[in-house]
DNA sequence: CTCACATGTCTATTTATCTAGACAATTGTA
DNA sequence: TACAATTGTCTAGATAAATAGACATGTGAG
């Protein structure tokens, strides 16, 4: 029925915990929100019982999965939210409806010479100046996402002041006079997330992110942010919008 | 400097093998093309030498690294492929120029009632007659993709047969009379991949998957095509279009 | 209440992973 | 050739993960 690998670096608790997951997100437990009984999820994984316990108390502990003794196991949540990406992509408007709350907390920023990616992505000749935010943005009190983003110096000297102010790009180009941008370019991939974005996002090693690098330029294809963001791939998906007119 | 954590269901050497790929792909050795010493990375990582050498040895079975004795350990291979995505998406233009050959193998077909997300999407009645094709997908005899796509059976009945012949999924809409046809929307989310997707892209347990869920139509929008699609995230990124013309 | 069936806890044992150290083999260089 | 720096192999012991079984505790149905 379903396989797991030994010696293959991941313990058998962990495969089991992913798949547990898979199944909850293909809907397969879905009438009654309860899983199998331990006992039967051993048999079905070929492990002993405990081995399967240690799968589920790390869901719980996740908050995927709720057990009461007694009674049994229940899936406690479910679904991925969903952030659209398109030529008008704004990361505040793009979880709108979803979510009760969010937020995003500036984590540091700064003024440097451009790395050579930024300057190449910006148009920049190489070694400008640039300025550089992190932050990392939460909906409903659970971070999902950790972004760095460059803004060209020379136009946005005081983009991170006014971030603390307004606390949106969106508003912030709107100040400096820039009233509509779009997306040019958004590149995806996916990796196990680096030391750094595991705390910054409260994950545990092993964990997935979704990266996006893009690009955004005025109207009139001025490039003015260059940013890489990751996502948790656990709490969220991408909907990508391909337009609704005849190119 | 680097940190990799205990307990957490993935073995040491893994955590450090996929660090190593981070690493790599980042461009952090790529001067010289190759790795600073066992003995160094032992202490960057913490770990015992024998630790690293287990991370080194799993990333040279997967042909990432390459290692001689007395000399060292070099990067062996380093870029994604790149698969673009835009209103205009088509697997087999998308590789092109990147490797020299891909191969797309029909793994199953059948005619079977839609399931709902299937109708939903395709505009169909519950339970409708679908076409369903089952490939995997290779770039220079690597799978790369594995995917799952459904037509309506009414207007693609022999639509397999036609693979067979003519393998490749645009060609057979055009011996159907359909010379063009646009993406009309793509959801990506990233995970672990199931059992039977591991076995099909050759990849070991704890292997990262991008999967997308596309919809296509033709030009005057009626949905004639739904997948759902499975790439190696180690292997391959998507590069998203917006397109270049203001909506 | 009683019973079947859940999850919770404990002990013991086996197996896999990680550490530690010594030394061999290969390579490039002075 | 001699040497330093690299990877390769071996042995032994410590730590963590997985198995096995027994029994406790909570829940709902008859």
């Amino acid at each position: 029925m379903d396989f797991i690998e030994r010696r293959s670096g991941i313990s058998l608790w962990r495969q089991i915990a992913d798949q547990i997951r898979i199944a909850i997100s293909n809907g397969e437990f879905d009438d009654s929100h309860r899983l199998p009984g331990e006992v039967a999820m051993a048999k079905r994984f070929s492990v002993n019982r405990h081995t399967v316990r240690s799968a589920i108390a790390s869901l719980a502990q996740e908050g995927v999965l709720r057990v009461e003794q007694g009674r049994g196991t229940f899936i406690e949540r479910h679904a991925r939210l969903q952030y659209p990406i398109g030529r008008r992509t704004r990361f505040s408007e793009g979880l709108a409806g979803q979510t009760r709350k969010q937020a995003g907390l500036l984590k540091d920023h700064a003024v440097e010479k451009a790395p050579a990616k930024v300057s190449r992505a910006l148009g920049l000749k190489p070694g400008s100046p640039v300025v550089r935010l992190e932050t990392v943005n939460a909906a409903d009190g659970v971070p999902v996402s950790r972004a760095t983003a460059w803004f060209p110096a020379e136009r946005f000297a005081d983009f991170a002041e006014r971030y603390k102010k307004l606390g949106s790009v969106t508003a912030i180009f709107k100040s400096y006079g820039i009233s509509d941008y779009l997306r040019v370019s958004t590149r995806i991939s996916a990796h196990h997330a680096d030391p750094a974005t595991l705390s910054d996002l409260q994950l545990s090693p092993g964990a997935i992110v979704l990266e996006t690098e893009a690009i955004n330029a005025q109207v009139d294809g001025t490039p003015i942010e260059y940013s890489t963001s990751f996502f948790a791939a656990d709490r969220i998906e991408l909907d990508i919008d391909h337009g609704d007119s005849i190119r």
